[in-house]
DNA sequence: TTGTACGCGTTATCAT
DNA sequence: ATGATAACGCGTACAA
């Protein structure tokens, strides 16, 4: 009843213990018939290889962890981890590595759990996520000697690598279309300036403007909540001059800012167009269907999988193209048109 | 620069490595003396048992392990797991043991994957979610050996305990509401009957609706998913006699069946009721805000990795008590008015 | 190909 | 009562 080990097959094909271990690892200096002969043996008796012993022996954990800092009811409305983690763990357990996750509220948490990680040798890199501008993480890991891999648009040079579907040309193209339809007066609800995909998605906007020649708009500093969406929204539509199109950093503060707009009597997309980030599945179901940005966050887990393993073996980084993020046009963009409000 | 190990520690100390394992565990043994300063010279040098000689030692994992059958798209608009997993993880750390997390796109691929997650050793226990009816998996865990909670309504005695939020209260606490505000023409748009908290959830919307002495009004099974979610609410307003309130079993689902009402020019509540369940953060901040059922799911979390714990340990099972399931009243349900539609 | 040391704690057996 | 010693768990890797 208890577990096979390598003895055991070992002794039932006749050989040593080293025999059956360069037989499953397909290493040469094993005779054809004789690799063949102990690999049948071993799926007779039922043997796989204990990752404790080979964890142990190797002296590395066979897994990677993710380390996410963000209160969980944030977590929950966001699109993001569930597809990413689907496509970190499509990679990972190809080459028998597992996923560690830990959820810690805050980031005051988040460098004790690394220790943690790295103290117990639980892992042998992880993924860094919502990274933030001058964000310590990168130097504590460098320090702790745990090979990461950055998850985002790359700020500048980092000692590690990053990885992550640059989201300017999808912000570009949202305002580049809300210009098209004849827009001058477009506005920004950011994500939180310390975050680099904040930052960035705010850069594009204002890029985007400067490039089609047109003033900036207003810009409120939000923070990816529907709560924040909302706020940053109302005032947005107390100004003087309210904007007759907002671009989101997100989804949810998009459609938070939508219903909020809604509640007003103002119509989406006739008195002002709305465009979101993400494409959550219940972008294409809303009232009005919301125009968003839509990326390859699976691919996103994909690259990022395959960077990190390769950077912990030390092997030199494979080029992985992702394909950029693109607007999804639905129905909350629509043509400006110069009436007067109510 | 190589990590310290219990040798490093035992030498240091002036100790053999059997006392400073005594020390560690506090186990009894060892004249207090010794054991403090064991445990001065551990802190001081820096050292933490390591994980995988530990495991190998122990014979265990020391990490539980989660496998999320789910397509990632519809994963990504559930706000249950980011909640769900940072409750485990709050237990879980606690105990010095990891969360071990696999995303496979159907429930094919969930059995090669538990395979593997015992096979190798991998974890000492898992936790199963979105139990189906007749579902397999407790069997084949238990033919495995491997310990499991189940997340979800207990639908009858299984082999493992089952750990979760009672669901039925609060569709109950909707239907109640409802008839309250003069409904008595209440639909549901159920989750896959095939899938324990979808029956249970149109159970209780049905049971409901008999105590209140209503006759049953029309279920659609959808799938959770916003596109069904806006296709049932398509087929029940197309009725002879549509619903003049729908009970939704998701928040998803009610969002899509909500917008499409609107886009049909039926106003929310005033022409026809909507509640979800989930309270996700979004509910809040719709037009109009959606009434809905929010659980403790964090608890749930911690509930279920304590169990695990317990049935690992062989210990016998501490008695959780997890507030109820409630309704949250927001703007969309409303009074029932005998007008004629358009 | 085989034999064996090794990685690193845990625990049962012994000695004082 | 204290603490040392050695076997053990299970693959991997190198010398023979």
């Amino acid at each position: 009843m208890t577990r096979p080990t390598i003895n055991d097959v070992a002794r039932a094909a006749g050989v040593s213990k080293g025999a059956v271990s360069f037989a499953l690892n397909s290493r040469p200096g094993l005779a054809p018939g004789t690799r063949e002969r102990i690999l049948k043996v071993a799926q007779e008796i039922g043997w796989t290889p204990s990752f404790r012993a080979r964890a142990l022996s190797v002296s590395r954990a066979l897994a990677v962890g993710l380390v996410i800092a963000r209160p969980p009811d944030t977590l929950g409305a966001d699109p993001f981890f569930p597809s990413f983690i689907a496509g970190l763990e499509s990679v990972l357990s190809e080459h028998d590595h597992a996923l560690l996750l830990q959820v810690v509220a805050d980031h005051e948490r988040e460098r004790p759990s690394y220790r943690r990680l790295v103290d117990e040798g639980r892992v042998d890199g992880v993924f860094v996520t919502d990274l933030f501008v001058d964000d310590p993480r990168p130097a504590l890991l460098a320090e702790l000697g745990l090979p990461a891999v950055i998850i985002g648009p790359a700020l500048g040079k980092g000692i590690w690598p990053a990885v992550g579907v640059d989201d300017a040309p999808g912000i570009m193209g949202a305002v580049e279309h809300l210009v098209a339809l004849g827009h001058s007066h477009i506005a920004h609800v950011a994500g939180p300036h310390g975050m680099v995909h904040g930052h960035s998605r705010q850069r594009a906007w204002s890029t985007a403007l400067l490039r089609a020649g047109l003033a900036q708009g207003p810009c409120i500093e939000a923070d990816f909540s529907a709560e924040s969406g909302a706020a940053a929204t109302r005032q947005l539509l107390d100004l003087a001059e309210p904007p007759t199109a907002i671009v989101y950093a997100n989804d949810l503060m998009a459609m938070a800012g939508m219903s909020l707009a809604q509640s007003r009597g103002i119509d989406v997309p006739t008195d002002l167009s709305i465009t979101g980030y993400d494409d959550t599945e219940i972008a294409a179901h809303l009232q009005p269907t919301l125009t968003t940005v839509s990326s390859d966050v699976i691919g996103t887990g994909r690259a990022a999988a395959t960077r990190l393993l390769e950077l912990i073996d030390k092997q030199p980084p494979t080029d992985i193209v992702l394909p950029p993020a693109r607007l999804v046009v639905r129905n909350s963009s629509g043509p400006w048109r110069p009436t007067h409000r109510p």
